[in-house]
DNA sequence: CACACTTATTGTCAGTTTGTCAATAACGTG
DNA sequence: CACGTTATTGACAAACTGACAATAAGTGTG
């Protein structure tokens, strides 16, 4: 059957259907990913962590209202921070009030100061990654399997793209780029060739100016970078994701 | 806002939103990539072309809603055919009736013998892709920005999984598989380099007995083949789609 | 000052992969 | 039989990859 067919479509015949978007952001503090959650104020799923999120306006589209919520939510607009679709969630019972299908979108932000929290005196966390990878925390609703399935393409997407500098400053250091990777996969990179990679990509540029003055403490002085181009565009991976035989295709 | 402010909403406040699912259902004929498209019955857009969808209805959840819809369409039911989710489109004004979300999926058949078109009387066909790429066809609403999507999502998957077999019947030689690529992709390829590539991908396997009958005018008899695994799963590539120095994250 | 340690950068090397092309195998047709 | 066609296997040079070494450029300590 068509879209076409609202010839014998009545909205007041069918229960009320609403649509929310749900974000997850990551950041990187203290070498480690973590997520922005926040605290469920009433039921269901009371005093429960979830993720950010909200209803989509009646006159406003998707990418718009998800961009509004990671700007109330965190206080950073869409042009200092990546934000994508993830997919949509539709469960007839992820809600038990009523239908509700949520986009979930995932965003990447530079290192969060502290999370603004949205409008109301809502409690917000940017929470280690690992403590809801290791089920230390729970989330409300089906949103585990969101920020598992955001997790997943964010991981993936860190292969193929040089999405990992949203992540950093506008400027950083290839060792920088690195500890993303690192942190994002949970491994260790050999710096070598790493920055043979990062060098040969033609998706950054080095500063003409000097070197690495921020927060260094000893050791050589590391050039400075800053991105060229399109981050999401796939191309030749700046590393790899390590994987045992048996997980090739299997 | 948490998507728990539901203390202050009520349905009835606000305009009635309508969620749909819509389909790129991908098959190949006569060496080519079609897509199916329906005719619309009414207006907007009466007449012209367009993906074939419907509602999501109140107990389904949105894959079963796909499947059933592609049911529908086509007769594949969900084990014969690949079924993803592509994301949501959610424009205010795409569609000048009323607030309408379309969760927009896309779907890989092995040759399908004639659409069956829907229950009702709708005009179905299995439309040349190259025709809607270069224009000769547009489509309703935002169904070419759709499809669009859909066939990057296609090509962009082909590369890293094995997900092209699905075009395929459960036995398949590896010439028929490489022409798939090639019809997807719009190009050719090696035929040693792709048979090399599947040999080594443990995604397929080998049939014991015999060589391919069932097509062949001349030529050598080549091997049979079927899958093995999960095809969706990322690993290496069966072959790489050309890339222009200039697109390398450019 | 010398030295140890740390971090950044460049290089080496053996093994693997990739794309182009050749050689051989197995069929059908005239 | 020769030839054309399609399938399969192989050769080869260039490029890539991961592990590790060597060198560079700092800081801190005795």
């Amino acid at each position: 059957m068509p879209e076409a067919q609202f010839s014998d479509y009545n909205p007041r015949d069918y229960p009320a259907v609403a649509v929310t978007v749900d974000m997850a952001v990551f950041t990187i503090r203290d070498s480690a990913l973590r997520v922005l959650l926040v605290e469920r104020g009433e039921e269901p799923f009371k005093g429960a962590w979830a993720l950010p999120g909200g209803f989509v306006r009646p006159d406003e589209d998707l990418d718009a209202a998800a961009a509004r919520e990671l700007k109330e939510e965190t206080g950073v607009t869409r042009r200092d921070a990546f934000l994508e679709q993830l997919g949509s969630y539709g469960s007839p019972r992820r809600d038990p009030r009523m239908r509700v299908i949520t986009v979930a979108y995932w965003a990447v932000c530079p290192a969060l100061a502290r999370p603004t929290g949205g409008g109301d005196a809502t409690r917000a966390e940017l929470v280690l990654v690992s403590r809801v990878e290791d089920r230390s925390i729970d989330l409300a609703f089906d949103h585990n399997e969101i920020l598992g399935d955001a997790l997943e393409r964010l991981r993936s997407k860190l292969e193929y793209t040089a999405l990992g500098a949203r992540f950093c400053p506008p400027t950083f250091t290839i060792s920088e780029l690195r500890r993303v990777y690192e942190a994002v996969w949970n491994t260790t990179l050999d710096p070598g060739n790493f920055q043979r990679n990062v060098r040969r990509s033609g998706s950054f540029e080095q500063a003409r100016s000097g070197h690495a003055l921020t927060g260094r403490r000893v050791g050589r002085p590391a050039s400075v970078w800053s991105t060229r181009g399109r981050l999401s565009s796939p191309g030749r991976p700046l590393a790899t994701r390590h994987r045992s035989r048996g997980e090739d295709r299997g």
